[in-house]
DNA sequence: CTGAAAGCGCTTACAG
DNA sequence: CTGAAAGCGCTTACAG
């Protein structure tokens, strides 16, 4: 392995200069540059990031946490993976990816190590257990997702209580006044996943106000229970003229149940949604849907955590951010006359 | 930040005491070794691991190399990142997931500045570019995936050519004469995947050496094209009595399509298929298939990796593993009378 | 504009 | 059974 002493040696200089060259931290005469930038080229030098890392007290490195839950939808979580990567990336850090079943010791483990220099937690649930550990360990981290207990902590989300008002309003200004709701499966409530009540409990709230009958159901995540569930709903409300869909395999799999059945979109039924950009492409879903963007939610996570981790007076207090939904409209809507 | 010194102190040994106590290489009295882990406990200390790693030139991270290919199947690559995490975390490593659009270039980095221990390379091409950078960096490394040139370097892949024959040969032994295959999308051959012609080439000569007509096509990845393809391939060869299907999109579309054709399984038709165990059952798939053990192939991948680091004699020759084929029997081939 | 030296927090031969 | 010291490869105040 080449070292700062061989390239040093090589170029006449001292290691010091090597390193002032480096960082650009100093001003260097343009001969003695060449020279230095001369060797490093010609010796193939790359600095040792471990020297570096403690010299600085900074790694160049963040943790990712993820958590697999085999109930939920695979894609899900992918789509946050490479948005976090790619930013990081581009501010020069690296992404160390941790999917220790235990996700408390494991943020304890790389950060009391200093391994990292911050911390993304990706998944986050009602009471998670990872952010006493987080806020244990004496690094920044920035949380993707909504726990109950957001104080001193960075976190972001989707604003899913607003997707839901913009959702239910869309069919009520084109004059459906029952409709049918399909969450997540319950055990997504059950482990945590505050966005399934943030969003049904504003579209319940809004219908409400608006004078609208809702029918809320909880939906599945696999076939065939998927088709059987959905299939159930429609029977059981004839006269609802549209579905709010919060159930990535439910969406993904409607257009093959209601073909089954006959029903044409949105001629004999109106479907709106919630989905990722990502998704909807991957399953080239015709629906009108408040798109969520995993890549901002990713992008923003990473910034706002490395500007915490730069101290920079840009990063303000630490807090919550909801970004807003926006609505892409499909036509998968009908406008009822009355 | 509490450093050994720090816990050297409180103890009243000396730094080096502390170190052996942590690696456990050198015996110490038992009351020392009390003292100090009693010191450790009340300082919460954790070793820093660039100061170990600069000490020990172990970093005890292997770095994992994606590539996101925009036609693929997103879960396809998921199911690797899993198991190989898991499996380094058991062996003390951690991951360092690089996923830079230009992998040559992020090996250099890695490598040279000395992030990882060692490299797993994921997706690999026939004519990979990330080979000739990875032979180019000191550092072990795996490859999960078969590419054109294999001279010194270890890599895993399934058996994707037996697969074929085992599938094959299910079918001819039940009776079946004339078949259709459905390979993936012809653009993941032109970028070089190689698993789709070790397979597709394997199972056109099996058919012929056992006299069986087989109809090759290369599938799609998307729906709706996905299912206007089945149904042609199923309207050109209406004499057919039986479906190869390697191609993930497909498979996961084939319970309605055929639904909607009104063919039952394997009354009407005979399915066979190649699939990820994890995929599979994410879908509930009821088809006879060869699976793939993505968990398999990510651990072994690692361990022979991690052997490789040791220099452990066991690691052997760098060389090409094949994994044998599994075949999971799920009723969905009819045999025919003749 | 450049260099010599201290220091980051570990590990491990060398001594006793 | 334990300690003092060198060394890993960087960065950066301190000097000139």
């Amino acid at each position: 392995m080449t070292t700062i002493g061989d390239v040093a040696r090589r170029a006449g200089v001292s290691r010091s200069t090597v390193s002032y060259v480096l960082s650009g931290k100093r001003t260097i005469s343009q001969e003695t540059r060449d020279r230095i930038e001369l060797a490093i080229r010609e010796l193939g030098f790359t600095p040792n990031a471990g020297a570096r890392a403690l010299a600085t007290a900074q790694t160049m490195v963040l943790g990712m946490l993820l958590q697999f839950h085999a109930d939920e939808f695979a894609p899900a979580m992918l789509q946050y993976v490479l948005p976090v990567s790619a930013a990081a990336r581009e501010l020069g850090y690296d992404i160390l990816m941790v999917t220790d079943p235990d996700g408390a010791a494991a943020i304890r483990r790389i950060g009391a190590s200093a391994m990292v220099d911050g911390i993304v937690l990706l998944d986050v649930t009602h009471q998670d257990p990872r952010l006493e550990s987080l806020r244990s360990v004496s690094k920044p981290g920035v949380l993707i997702g909504l726990p109950a207990d957001t104080r001193d902590i960075d976190a972001i989300d989707l604003d899913f209580a607003q997707a839901a008002r913009v959702l239910v309003d869309d069919l009520h200004d084109h004059g459906h006044r029952e409709v049918t709701l399909i969450s997540p499966p319950y055990h997504v409530v059950e482990r945590g996943g505050s966005y399934v009540w943030r969003f049904r409990d504003a579209a319940i709230a809004r219908a409400d106000e608006l004078g609208m009958r809702l029918h809320p159901y909880y939906g599945e995540s696999r076939p065939p229970a998927v088709q059987t569930s959905v299939h159930r709903f429609l029977d059981v409300h004839p006269s609802a003229t549209a579905l709010i869909v919060h159930n990535d395999a439910t969406i993904a799999a409607l257009p093959a149940i209601l073909r089954d059945r006959g029903l044409s979109v949105p001629r004999d039924l109106s479907v709106v949604s919630l989905y990722s950009r990502d998704f909807g492409e991957e399953f080239s879903l015709p629906y009108t849907a408040v798109e969520s963007a995993a890549d901002t939610l990713g992008r923003q996570a990473v910034g706002q955590l490395v500007r915490r981790i730069s101290r920079s007076p840009q990063a303000g207090q630490p807090g919550v951010r909801l970004v807003e939904p926006v609505l892409t409209d499909r036509g998968s809507v009908r406008s009822l006359s009355r």
